[in-house]
DNA sequence: TATTAACACTACAACGTTTTCGTGACTAAC
DNA sequence: GTTAGTCACGAAAACGTTGTAGTGTTAATA
C-alpha cells in the first residue's frame, strides 16, 4: 500500500524546502526552470495529488455544493441531481447529497451536519413537513452565516435568495387549456394541500383556465390530498376518494393531476371502473418521468426539464459563491415547462 | 451577517487560552467545572461549531463517503443512494455522489478528484464502458493508496475488495422456473451483452432453469443488447429486434426481461402486436420500480432491494473505515432477491 | 521545613498547504 | 571597491483543531 505524498516528504525526497516545492508546482518564475521541472518529475513519479482539505482550511472555502431534497427515488428529484452534478462537475465542484425524507427533523440536521464548513453553499427543494410547519429558522440561520442558498421547486417567499422555479400556475393553465381544447369540460384536479407552493400555483393556473373559458369553478371537482408521509399510505386513501369522486360525478371526462404518481393511481381507478383513457376520460399530469414515458397509454404530460432545473440552481450558487461582492440583489430564474402529447388526452 | 465562530475568537472573548476552550468542549476533567460551564454556555450562545475541515485535516480522516453510480434517474440506483444515505447519516457521515453517465472517462476523473482527501472510501457500480473496457486501473489505485471500496450490483472479480451482490443467476432460475410452472415453455430472454455481470449472471439462471427442465436452449430466444449509451437510443433498436423475433416465433409465449427499461419495450412490442398480457405473453423482470407497479397490468418482478444493498453496503464500508486492523479479508455479502408476483404472470 | 501531589490551566506542535518576507550569492553599475 | 539589483531559494506564519508536555499555585505529607 502506498500512502498519498505530501509536500513535505516530496521536499525531503529532493532535498529541497516545501516552500520550492509548492511554488514549482504552482509554476511560479520565482523558481528556476530547472528546480520546476525536476520537482513536477518527481510529483508526477510520486503521483503528488494536493490535501483538498488542507486546501480548504487555508483557503477557507470548499469547493463543495450541498444538495438538500426530500427523495431521490423520484424521478423528478433525480433529474436535479443529475443537473446539479453536471454544472459541479464542469465548474470543479464536488456535490454532497443529503435526503430529507419529508420530515422536518432530518432537513435541519442535515443541513447543520453540512454546514459544519463543508460546504460552500445550499440547494434546497424544502420538505413537505417544513412547508407546513413554515419553520425556516434553519434555513434563515445559514443564509446568516454568509453561505448561499437556492431554493428552487418548492419555494417560499419569506426567505430572501436566489430561487429557481417552474411557471407552475401559467403552464397548468395551459394544461387545463389542453383539456378543454379536447372538449373535456368537467376536468377533475388531482392536487395537493396549498401548503406546498406547486401544489397551490398549480390549482391557481386551473382555477384561471376554467374562469377563462367561462366554467364555473366545482368544489367537488378538486381532490386535495394531504401528502404528509410516504406514498404508500396516501395513495390507497387517494384512490378510494377519487373512485367516489368519479362515481358520484359520472360527468367527469378529464383529470388534470398534479404529480405522476398520482396520474398512476388515477389510471388504476380508471381501469377499476372500465372506463378508457382518453375516449372517456382524458390524463395529463405534471412530471414526465419514466411512468408517464412507460403508460398504457403513454400519458401527455407536463415536463418540468428537472435537469434544467437543477442546471440553473448550480450555476446561481456557484456564481453566488464566486462573486466578490455579497451583496448583489436576489436572482429567480424561470423555467418553462412544456407540454409533452401523448396519447392520454 | 454574523460569522461563524472560533476556538480562538472564544478563547479571546473568554480571556482564556485555545486549549481550555477545547478541553472544555470536550468535557475533559482537566478543567474545573465552574470554567467547563462557562465555555460551553459562551460556545452555545455564539453558535459555536467544530470546523469539520480542520478535525479531518488534524484527524487525517474525513467522515465522507463517496457514492459513485452510473445514473440516479433510475430506479435501483436511487434506491441504493437512499440507503447508503440511510446508514451514513445514522452513523454519521456525509455522503457525496457522483454520476458516471455510464462514461469510464467521467468516472475516472470523479473517482480521482474525490479521492483527493475529501472521502474515507468508496461504494462503487462501474459503469459499462469501464466494464466493457474492463480498465479498473482507478479503483486499484485508490484500493492501493488504502481507502476502502465497496462494489455492489456490477460486480469484478479481479478486485479484491468488499462486494454487496445480489443472489442473480439464482433468482433468475426462480424466475425462469417460475414461468415454467405458468406452463410457459417458449421462454424469450431481453438481457444484456455479457460483459455486464448482473446480464451474464441472470442468463446463466435462464439456461440452468431450462437445462433442469429439460427444455433445450434456443439461441434465438435470447437477444443480448449492447446497451452501451443513453436508453433512448438503444430501446428502438431493441423493440424492433424483439418484434422480429416474436413474429418469426410465434411459439413464444413468456418473456423475462433483465430490466424495467427493457420490459417496457417489451410491453409497447406486445401492445403493438395486438396480444395479451399474461394470456398470450407473460412478462416477468427483474427491477421493482414504479414502471412495474404501476404497469398495465402491474407486472410480476423480482425485486433487487436497492435500499438492502445500499444499507449492507455502506454498514461494510464504515465497518472497514472504523477498524484498526487493515489486514481483514474482504467480505462478499448475497442481498437475496425475491419475486414480486403481480398481474404479467 | 522540604518534598511531593494534585489541580487548573497554558504553550506549542502538528495536520498539508500557500504566501509573505527574508537572505545569501552572484552580477552589474558607479 | 562599494553599492544596488537580480536570482533562487528558505523560514515562518496562517487556516482551526487537539493532545502532549509543561507551569505555576496550593495542599498534603514526611
Amino acid at each position: 500500500m502506498k500512502k498519498k505524498i505530501t509536500i513535505k516528504q516530496l521536499a525531503a525526497e529532493l532535498g529541497v524546502s516545501v516552500s520550492t516545492v509548492s511554488k514549482s508546482l504552482n509554476n511560479s518564475t520565482e523558481i528556476s526552470q530547472e528546480t520546476r521541472e525536476k520537482v513536477q518529475a518527481f510529483a508526477k513519479f510520486y503521483n503528488y495529488r494536493p490535501n483538498n482539505i488542507a486546501l480548504s482550511l487555508k483557503n477557507k472555502k470548499t469547493k463543495t455544493i450541498g444538495v438538500i431534497i426530500p427523495e431521490v427515488v423520484h424521478h423528478f428529484f433525480a433529474m436535479v441531481v443529475r443537473g446539479v452534478e453536471q454544472v459541479a462537475v464542469k465548474r470543479g465542484y464536488n456535490v454532497l447529497i443529503s435526503l430529507s425524507n419529508e420530515s422536518f427533523e432530518k432537513e435541519v440536521i442535515n443541513m447543520e451536519t453540512f454546514a459544519d464548513s463543508l460546504i460552500g453553499g445550499f440547494i434546497i427543494s424544502p420538505s413537505k413537513e417544513t412547508l407546513k410547519k413554515q419553520d425556516y429558522h434553519h434555513i434563515h440561520q445559514t443564509i446568516e452565516e454568509g453561505m448561499p442558498v437556492v431554493l428552487f421547486d418548492r419555494t417560499v417567499p419569506e426567505i430572501n435568495c436566489d430561487k429557481v422555479i417552474v411557471n407552475d400556475s401559467q403552464v397548468a393553465q395551459l394544461a387545463t387549456q389542453h383539456l378543454l381544447d379536447k372538449n373535456k369540460k368537467n376536468i377533475l384536479l388531482l392536487t395537493t394541500e396549498d401548503y406546498i407552493s406547486v401544489g397551490r400555483l398549480r390549482t391557481q393556473g386551473y382555477i384561471k383556465a376554467l374562469k377563462l373559458a367561462g366554467i364555473p369553478l366545482e368544489n367537488r371537482l378538486i381532490i386535495k390530498t394531504e401528502d404528509s408521509k410516504r406514498s404508500d399510505i396516501i395513495l390507497p386513501a387517494l384512490e378510494s376518494e377519487l373512485k367516489t369522486a368519479l362515481k358520484e360525478n359520472p360527468e367527469i371526462d378529464a383529470i388534470l393531476a398534479v404529480n405522476e404518481i398520482y396520474a398512476a393511481a388515477a389510471m388504476r381507478v380508471i381501469r377499476e371502473l372500465e372506463l378508457n383513457i382518453p375516449e372517456d376520460i382524458a390524463l395529463i399530469c405534471f412530471t414526465d418521468g419514466v411512468i408517464s414515458k412507460y403508460a398504457t397509454p403513454p400519458l401527455t404530460t407536463v415536463n418540468q426539464h428537472g435537469t434544467q432545473i437543477g442546471i440553473e440552481a448550480a450555476n446561481l450558487l456557484i456564481d453566488r459563491l464566486e462573486q466578490k461582492d455579497i451583496s448583489e440583489p436576489s436572482i429567480t430564474k424561470v423555467v418553462a415547462c412544456e407540454i409533452v402529447e401523448r396519447f392520454s388526452t
